[in-house]
DNA sequence: CAGTATCCTCGAGGATACTG
DNA sequence: CAGTATCCTCGAGGATACTG
């Protein structure tokens, strides 16, 4: 299999990997989400080469996830912006955050602080429906008949 | 800019970039948390490669997100299981399965139910300290003094 | 500034065969 | 089954110079 395959696979987070799953769009996704808009910025804050960094963003644009705006006219000058596709993908991100804040080595250059009760972020996952926190073990796994055919299960028992 | 340089970065999210951003270790996240545990369908379910899902096993257990398991004596046999460390990198793959189901066209082969309230779950970020649910907006982004000079933070008003 | 143009490297990953 | 061994391709990305 090869990356581009992803998109049509019945798993939406298979979809999603093919379109936001790699290293440069999600360090992107992390500077847009502390604000970053402009080239040379993001160019700096990353590291990402010039020609590397055009061309994602390009591809960015094209999914979605990013619009250009123009900020300048005389001389014209673009930055770029997440669209509400792209906000959505916040969770991935402050997931991505989260478990490195716990499970990484290194300093914790950024805290969120929630703008309302005052204390430090922690995000905790809850159930859309009921408000309840909820992990793994909480959730049964349900796959679509048409689907599980495809899928190989064997495992051992416990 | 090197994938590898991400891990001495001051940004934990960069250094889980590093650790686990990339495709073939989320799509064998997304497995684990599937159920999948043994190799040959690990290999049939996401397509990889004998060769590379051998590395990349090998990979997360050295990084410790899942662990051999032995199921069987004669012949030897194993299997892999997610640690803690990993099975708290479920936000992770949820965020991305929610975004896809929400943005990207396809069928959505899977479903979680909530066990206890027995609706369908659909994730929803609270904050930990207050309880209420949070979006990008809510929170405020504090950047360590230290590291405040590092970043290029040129950008325009509004 | 916000990019484009060129050239090049190199290693991840694909394909296939093989083994205890 | 659960991998290892080999060989090869190819394109993402690095480096650098250039431009409106």
């Amino acid at each position: 299999m090869s990356r581009n395959d992803l998109a049509s696979s019945a798993c939406s987070v298979a979809r999603s990997i093919e379109k936001v799953g790699d290293t440069w769009s999600l360090m992107l996704l992390r500077e847009f989400f502390l604000g970053t808009r402009r080239f040379e910025a993001l160019h700096k804050n990353t590291s990402i080469s010039p020609h590397v960094l055009s061309g994602r963003l390009k591809a960015m644009c094209e999914e979605g996830v990013i619009e250009k705006r123009q900020y300048s006219e005389h001389p014209p000058r673009d930055e770029y912006v997440l669209t509400q596709k792209g906000r959505d993908l916040w969770p991935v991100v402050l997931a991505l955050k989260a478990w490195g804040d716990r499970w990484l080595d290194g300093p914790q250059a950024v805290t969120l602080r929630h703008r309302s009760c005052g204390q430090v972020m922690q995000p905790v996952i809850t159930c859309q429906a009921c408000g309840q926190a909820v992990t793994p073990r909480d959730v049964v796994t349900e796959i679509g008949e048409e689907f599980a055919g495809e899928r190989c299960t064997c495992r051992s028992e416990g």
